[in-house]
RNA sequence: CGGGGCGUAGCGCAGCCUGGUAGCGCAUCUGGUUUGGGACCAGAGGGUCGGGUGUUCGAAUCACCCCGCCCCGACCA
């Protein structure tokens, strides 16, 4: 039973070198420590290492969760279509939705997120206001079929997800919850130890009003955050707004000029010495879904900027867009290479840094050609006006005029105010103290459990291997038996036992290993205390302690449980008033 | 989906160009010597060379097809 915690007996497949497929330190450490291994492409085994890491993640999530008045339930991974079909998601999830026919033919799909369940759970049990709130959650594996899994666990196609679900008769009820729940995951983090951020976010496929991600700071992350260096406003540059400083130029003529083969934004500025913040960069895109799908339009930005394709998305009602063929291009009138926004025959979209600017540079429509002299207001009469332009570091804040930087982050949760838009086209309604039929508000709230793993690795490691928090590490303790005589292996049991019985997770290294080998696999797992018996310090009866890396220092045998539990006691209390 | 790379023992790799007995390091097993920071000696086991078809007397090696994996991109007109 206890040979379970001896390390001879535990299932820890390390690994000398990295894997030649693993790219970022999350996904090398977690290999090379046994805590992971692929099964297919975005799939992976949790190994028993990884399991007590989950477990004690999974813990601290569930405590901050109930707290919040959350309760846990468990809803199925295999979903019917007609859910789907009736909150009308069949369609626009698209193939991330991962679709089959049980045996009788029904369509089915694995669950990558669970609002049509729960709101047909709701639905069905719901009657009176008095019921309401409610949150309940649940966490689970969610399958997404990603174009492209990566990175081990931070973008896996199966994961673990805490999902949460509230529900509300009305709006300030739901803003309430939403702070409510936002809180409960600062706390979370906090608790972690992590380096992390809310922003403001994009609601993306799941849809809502409102929405604030949660992101691990990490070079290795795949979102970009812009966040403001004076005031608080951060936001994922999907979202974020700014303003940026404009070149004053003054009015001049329309006129043609000859481009030869320039064609890109610094070409064409380079080529016309001019600044390239005075190019107007048009992109043709086709609008896929909502009422304008397979349209055609055409967004400006200038010439230092870059079209964000999510705010153009909005901004033409679409759920997303895709960059127009050349075929396409000239069905409006456009020349490759050579767009400009005038005289085009479809929308013309133009950032609102190009309001009423002058002497820009602008692409001709015609082969080798771009128009200099443009002013947007003269010369562009249909053009709309939107935030279409990607942040920039370096912009200043919209709020406080502060200065804007860029860092990049993981994100780990997120949370949205969804209001109506599941609830409505699955009935999740009751009767309000007017005795009228009412539809329920909701929230949905969720944290990446498999990916925050990964993501506390990325922020916690060293050349040695990964160093956890105290209080996510698969094992508090390392307890090391150095050589192999009868009496150091009869003492390390013994403090095994007694480090047990006070309550401390403790994995005990009885291998027939040279200690260098017993240092090196306890460093890249990743244990934080480590307990050392040797021959050494036995004949005076001491053992040594240390953290993980650092000096070691001999305490009397008959002392180190206390000494051990006092040691782990004052780095949690440390820790929390750090919040690192 | 496009581009690039890769697939040979559990892990990391060589061999392929120029066809001819499948190799190295680590790991594993046995024995011995070691034992305070990834030991040493001796021996051993482990391979459908990703799969298929073809060319050839003969294919890990050449050709074609398929599969899988990794990276980049999905973008600046």
């Amino acid at each position: 039973m206890l040979a379970t915690m001896r390390y001879s007996k535990f299932f820890i497949p390390t690994l000398r070198d990295d894997p030649a497929d693993a790219e970022v330190i999350s996904h090398k450490l977690l290999l090379r420590a046994g805590y992971i291994r692929r099964v297919t492409s975005g799939v992976y085994d949790y190994l028993p290492l990884a399991v007590r890491v989950l477990r004690k993640i999974e813990a601290v999530v569930r405590d901050e969760m109930n707290r919040a008045g959350a309760q846990e339930l468990q809803m199925p991974m295999v979903q019917p279509g007609e859910l789907w079909e009736k909150s009308e998601r069949m369609e626009k999830y698209g193939p991330e939705l991962l679709r089959f026919k049980d045996r009788h033919g029904h369509e089915s799909c694995l669950g990558p997120t669970h609002e049509e369940v729960i709101c047909d759970l709701v639905s069905r049990e719901l009657r009176s206001y008095k019921q309401l709130p409610m949150n309940l959650y649940q966490i689970q594996n969610k399958f997404r079929d990603e174009i492209r899994p990566r990175f081990g666990l931070m973008r896996g196609r199966e994961f673990i997800m805490k999902d949460a679900y509230s529900f509300h008769a009305d709006e300030d009820c739901l803003a309430a919850e939403y702070k409510n729940m936002f809180d409960a995951y600062c706390r979370i983090f906090t608790r972690f130890g992590l380096k992390f951020r809310p922003v403001e976010a994009d609601t993306g496929s799941i849809g809502g009003s409102d929405s604030h991600e949660f992101h691990v700071l990490a070079d290795s992350g795949e979102d970009l955050i812009a966040h403001c260096g004076a005031c608080e406003y951060a936001a994922n540059v999907e979202k974020a707004v700014s303003n940026r400083q404009t070149v004053a130029v003054e009015q001049a003529e329309l006129k043609m000029v000859d481009t030869p083969v320039v064609t890109s934004a610094e070409d064409v500025a380079g080529f016309l010495s001019v600044d390239i913040a005075l190019l107007v960069k048009t992109m043709v895109y086709r609008i896929i879904g909502g009422e304008h799908d397979g349209v055609i339009v055409a967004a400006c930005v200038r010439g230092d900027d870059q079209v964000q394709e999510i705010k153009l998305a909005h901004a033409v009602g679409a759920d997303s867009v895709e960059l127009a063929t050349d075929a396409e291009i000239t069905e409006i009138g456009g020349v490759t290479g050579f767009v400009g926004p005038q005289n085009l025959l479809s929308r013309v979209l133009l950032d609102h840094s190009l309001q009423g600017a002058t002497g820009l540079v602008a692409g001709a429509n015609r082969k080798d050609a771009h128009i200099t002299g443009l002013d947007t207001a003269r010369d562009i009469t249909s053009g709309e006006f939107f935030d279409l332009r990607q942040t920039r570091a370096g912009d200043t804040c919209a709020k406080c005029g502060g200065n804007i930087e860029l860092s990049r982050g993981i994100e780990v949760g997120q949370v949205f105010a969804l209001g109506t838009r599941y609830t409505e086209p699955m009935e999740v309604l009751f009767q309000n103290q007017q005795g009228q039929r009412s539809v329920a508000t909701m929230g949905c709230y969720g944290i990446g459990v498999s990916r925050l793993m990964a993501a506390i690795v990325e922020q916690c490691n060293d050349a040695a291997g990964i160093s956890w928090p105290l209080t996510l590490a698969p094992f508090s303790v390392g307890l090391i038996s150095m050589g192999k005589s009868g009496a150091v292996l009869e003492a390390s049991e013994a403090i095994y036992h007694q480090l047990k019985g006070a309550g401390i997770d403790v994995l005990w290294d009885d291998r027939k290993e040279r200690p260098g080998v017993k240092f090196k696999d306890f460093e890249l797992i990743g244990l934080p205390l480590q307990v050392v018996v040797g021959d050494r310090g036995l004949n005076d009866g001491q053992v040594e302690m240390g953290w993980r890396k650092n000096e070691r220092r001999s305490v009397p045998v008959a002392d180190i449980v206390s000494v051990v539990l006092s040691e782990l006691q004052s780095s949690e209390l440390q820790s929390v008033e750090t919040g690192n």
